[in-house]
DNA sequence: GACCTGCTGCGGTTTG
């Protein structure tokens, strides 16, 4: 599929130039030849000499659909055979997605049969007998997601070294996808528990069309040697960009369902992304529902058929996939969708990609734009929308920085230079820690103290962990109340009852969490989940999978809403968490705010906007200060640093008393009856040690984020949150740089 | 002021 482009006409051969060709084992020339191919690309080229040559982990960075996976499939499997192993996986692949393995699987299916090779794809929805019958002849290629090998692991542990004794290389799809989180984090954990089974180093390969700073995430792939990893990117790469940043005002206050704003992007979305496919990545999933309903009625009133359709991950699994379909197979598809579109299987050409508000990060903003344009001579089309509030006589001055439209520009300035978000540093990851002991211990019926801090926190991911906090967390995970783990007699550390009951029970094998839902379902057929958080009553009426509905009955035992249609409603809440944004996001937004550079991509209703937010970043002073007094009680402090720094300020100053709401680098903060005593507060907290962690625990924090996080105790969360979600370390610089 | 991702073994019934 990722070389349709060059099927046409299959008199071809493949150039003599090509010594990449020339060096694949024979029976992959043939196939390659069978295939029509007139020449390898770039990047094919480039990673068949590396992965025959060396033994190097390798980093291979190319866009969407440019033969990434053949890159490396090819020569690995060239290695396969001329060199048979024995029993065991010559090659695991690791896809974040089941349907990126179904995917994949198709594509390796031809290939692999014409080398006699075997290739198993291993997820929750492949049959058992394809499993066994991998577990009986293991061989040739495995195609398994993180949770599935994490089963391996729980239930087959004592198979491990056997199915993996000949594995020559595991590749990592979509590694972007698993940089920045807790997924990532179990990977890690269990590579390095796949190499300690088998007994040696096993060659990592890592694919992604967007990754960061690239040392980081070599030392991602190999944390022990990072600059023994090979880095590969295409250099085909360069292709024209058209881009667009259109503002709108809204009148009536944002975030409401009558919003002219919203109802202005439709229009412009309707006028001119017609008559082509396209994606429109729309933030939330209540707006995907808002404007893939407007988009559809709009269609109904002029009688023309309707071109949009609205992709979630609370849609059911047919819906979603009939649009995949729909977008592989027509030519006048627009997809509203959140980040559910971003990775994964190829849909084919895409003519523009919408985005609507700021994304949260500049690697997804690539992500998204490497959707678009991939035809040779095609260029990449992005349209940017900014909705920003109305500001009167009494607007508050944070309304009138217009922050998302700076945020915007900042972001696609960014992009363009090819910047992106980098993996987080070392945190402690103490729920997916948690998680891992059991695994462990589950693993190999019983295991030492010493053997699983080996494991998991001296050659493992958990690093950030010493001897002491892993005894503490040990201690209080065998604890009486908690009982995840017993000690046996001879000091062996087994399951607790309570960590039996959780490690037998299918819903383990993940280490992130998922909401309680309700299914709803219209005429029998279902349509998608809701979270239970949402309020639901009978009467009440939703816009749902892009079509409104009357909700009849709500049954709370089955948990089933059942709905029939209806003419009116509006999108259901979701609910969901803030985004992370990164100090160098922020940096930009400041520079953009103190420049006086228009960039040509704005249209004029974003120009007005830049010179209004403008003026009042000097008019406020914010050129020349870090603290603006707002009101008698009320100062602004301006950090220019990201999410994190931000909001550890913000908790700091809680915890003396006074309130503070963090904004894109800036800190509004409340309730300051005494200036002199703020301003020591401050100079207090920027002390090395100045804020009183214990402090931390009276205030109202919600500590229990992740799916372990229930089992351990206040001292433990807090420093887990402490380690993640706040840096107490950046505090004495942020407010240092306040004084200036 | 957000999004996404994953999942085993067994018991019962039907079919060849």
């Amino acid at each position: 599929m990722a070389h349709s482009d060059s099927t046409a006409g299959s008199s071809y051969s493949v150039s003599r130039k090509s010594l990449g060709f020339d060096r694949l084992a024979k029976p992959i020339q043939r196939w390659i030849w069978s295939k029509g191919w007139n020449h390898l690309r770039d990047i094919q080229e480039q990673a068949i000499p590396a992965l025959l040559d060396g033994r190097r982990d390798l980093i291979v960075s190319a866009a969407t659909a440019s033969g990434k996976t053949e890159a490396v499939f090819l020569p690995l499997l060239s290695t396969a055979l001329e060199k048979p192993g024995g029993d065991g996986f010559d090659l695991v692949y690791i896809g974040p997605t089941k349907a990126l393995i179904n995917d994949q699987f198709e594509r390796l299916e031809d290939l692999c049969a014409t080398l006699e090779l075997p290739v198993y794809p291993w997820h929750g929805d492949v049959l058992q007998s394809i499993k066994a019958r991998a577990r009986r002849h293991p061989g040739g290629v495995l195609l398994i997601t993180p949770e599935s090998l994490e089963a391996l692991f729980v239930l087959r542990g004592l198979e491990i070294p056997a199915l993996f004794s000949t594995t020559r290389a595991v590749v990592i799809d979509e590694l972007h996808a698993l940089l920045n989180n807790e997924r990532g984090i179990h990977l890690r954990s269990l590579l390095t528990r796949l190499e300690i089974a088998a007994n040696r180093t096993i060659r990592r390969v890592g694919l992604s069309a967007t990754l960061g700073e690239m040392a980081l995430v070599r030392q991602f792939l190999r944390p022990e040697a990072p600059s023994s990893v090979q880095l590969l990117e295409s250099s085909s790469a360069s292709r024209e960009l058209q881009v667009q940043i259109r503002a709108y005002v809204e009148k009536h206050g944002l975030d409401n369902d009558e919003s002219a704003a919203k109802k202005s992007v439709a229009d412009h979305l309707f006028a001119h992304i017609r008559g082509a496919n396209n994606l429109v990545f729309a933030e939330s999933r209540q707006n995907v529902e808002f404007y893939a309903d407007r988009l559809r009625q709009m269609s109904e009133n002029v009688r023309i058929p309707n071109e949009f359709y609205p992709h979630h991950a609370n849609l059911s699994r047919k819906s979603r996939v009939d649009l995949e379909q729909h977008l592989k197979s027509s030519n006048f598809v627009t997809a509203v969708c959140t980040s559910t579109l971003e990775i994964g299987i190829d849909i084919g050409d895409i003519a523009c990609v919408a985005q609507i508000g700021p994304p949260h990060t500049v690697a997804s903003l690539h992500q998204r734009l490497g959707r678009s344009g991939r035809r040779p001579g095609q260029a990449a089309v992005l349209r940017m929308y900014a909705i920003e509030g109305a500001v009167g006589l009494n607007s508050h001055p944070l309304d009138r920085l217009h922050l998302g439209l700076v945020r915007a520009i900042a972001m696609v300035e960014l992009m363009i230079e090819g910047w992106s978000e980098s993996p987080a540093p070392l945190a402690l990851h103490l729920s997916t820690l948690t998680h891992q002991i059991l695994s462990v211990v589950a693993q190999n019926c019983g295991a030492s103290a010493n053997q699983i801090f080996t494991t998991l926190c001296r050659k493992g991911p958990f690093q950030g962990v010493d001897t002491k906090l892993f005894l503490q967390l040990l201690s209080q995970m065998g604890s009486k109340d908690v009982n995840l783990i017993e000690q046996s007699s001879d000091g062996l550390l087994l399951l607790g009852k309570k960590g039996e009951r959780i490690v037998n029970h299918y819903n383990f094998f993940a280490v992130f969490q998922t909401p309680q839902e309700y299914r709803i379902i219209a005429q029998g057929r279902q349509l998608g989940v809701i979270p239970v958080v949402m309020m639901m009553s009978e009467g009440m009426t939703i816009v749902f999978s892009g079509r409104r509905w009357r909700i009849k009955s709500i049954d709370n035992d089955a948990k089933v809403i059942h709905v029939g249609a209806s003419v009116k409603g509006k999108p259901p809440i979701f609910g969901g968490s803030t985004g992370l944004i990164d100090d160098v996001v922020i940096q930009r937004m400041k520079q953009i705010f103190a420049g006086s550079n228009f960039p040509i991509y704005l249209d004029s209703c974003a120009c007005g906007l830049l010179h209004d937010a403008r003026t009042e970043f000097r008019k406020l002073g914010l050129d020349s200060s870090c603290q603006i007094q707002l009101g008698s009680q009320n100062v602004l402090l301006a950090t220019w640093a990201g999410t994190v720094k931000t909001a550890t300020l913000a908790i700091a100053l809680r915890t003396c008393g006074y309130r503070a709401t963090v904004y894109d680098g800036l800190l509004d903060v409340t309730r300051i009856r005494c200036m002199q005593k703020f301003l020591e507060c401050l100079d207090q907290l920027g002390l090395p040690h100045g804020l009183d962690e214990d402090a931390l625990l009276d205030s109202d924090l919600n500590l229990v984020t992740e799916k372990f996080h229930r089992y351990l105790n206040l001292d433990l969360l807090l420093k887990d949150a402490l380690s993640s979600r706040f840096d107490a370390g950046a505090l004495p610089e942020l407010i240092q740089n306040l004084h200036h």
